[in-house]
DNA sequence: AATATATACGACATTATTAATCGTATATAG
DNA sequence: CTATATACGATTAATAATGTCGTATATATT
């Protein structure tokens, strides 16, 4: 439990790795694929996505590729979480409140409170930090 | 991502049901899941795991049940998460180093250092925070 | 002693989520 | 025109979480 998925792991390889470029260079989602043994097709769709986001500008054709395009020391690790999957809960009815026993419940407050914290800590560290 | 699992969940719902309890009435695993619409059985279980982790003290017999054994506010949530579900890593290599691609891997260094501020975060917190 | 009810626990089955692949389309440098 | 790259929905595979089953043991009650 309390894992990160391999989409975000794969998203933070890639984005170190472009980090350690030349700003406007172009990095190809086969070459990081290759570097790092990571699946081909899953990194692209992920490298689209956050190109999708603003995070990352994509260029087409051969000789394209990804580079960075946003302020990685703007984006907090919570809001980069959350673009890539969706709202951090740590239990589903954190959102969602179709939760079978919504009422009966006993520990929704409580565990509001943990998953509040668990935001505020991602929500204080940036991306920079972690890729730099 | 980032969840924590229904065993952990079942067993803070347990924990505070009998901490609203006088200290040394027994409640059955039956009464609690009765009482939230929790699986049994898989209940049953749970509670059993922490009674051997010395969490609760088990009567078996017909007037049986489970009643809280140790001081919870001795007891860390990150202990408690991983007494229920082994060590708390976002990756698995961060314990686990037989990840494939240990020596190429460009971000190990900067995973670690947040999952060691959550860790950390989990530690400055009590069970008994949780459940009171 | 027999019975009913509770814990104890390994093995199995089911379900949900994550991870990976496939197929097809579009863009563009050479 | 061709090779190579991104774009992206649909599908499958793999993994992990969740739930159930079967059986054993303890013990209060009758
Ligand atoms: S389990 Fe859904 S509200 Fe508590
Ligand atoms: S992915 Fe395993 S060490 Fe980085």
């Amino acid at each position: 439990m309390l894992k990160i998925t391999r989409k975000v792991e794969y998203a933070l390889i890639a984005l170190r790795h472009m980090q350690s470029k030349d700003v406007d260079e172009l990095t190809s989602a086969k070459e990081i694929a290759n570097q790092y043994g990571i699946p081909q097709q899953l990194l692209a769709k992920t490298l689209q996505q956050m190109a999708r986001d603003n995070i990352l500008e994509a260029v087409q054709g051969p000789a394209g590729g990804y580079r960075i395009l946003a302020k990685l020391d703007r984006i907090s690790l919570k809001d980069f979480f959350e673009k890539l999957e969706g709202p951090l809960g740590m239990m589903d009815c954190y959102f969602d409140s179709d939760c079978i026993q919504i009422g009966a419940c006993n520990i929704r407050t409580p565990i509001q409170r943990i998953n509040d914290n668990m935001r505020n800590m991602f929500a204080q560290m940036t991306l920079q930090e972690v890729t730099q």
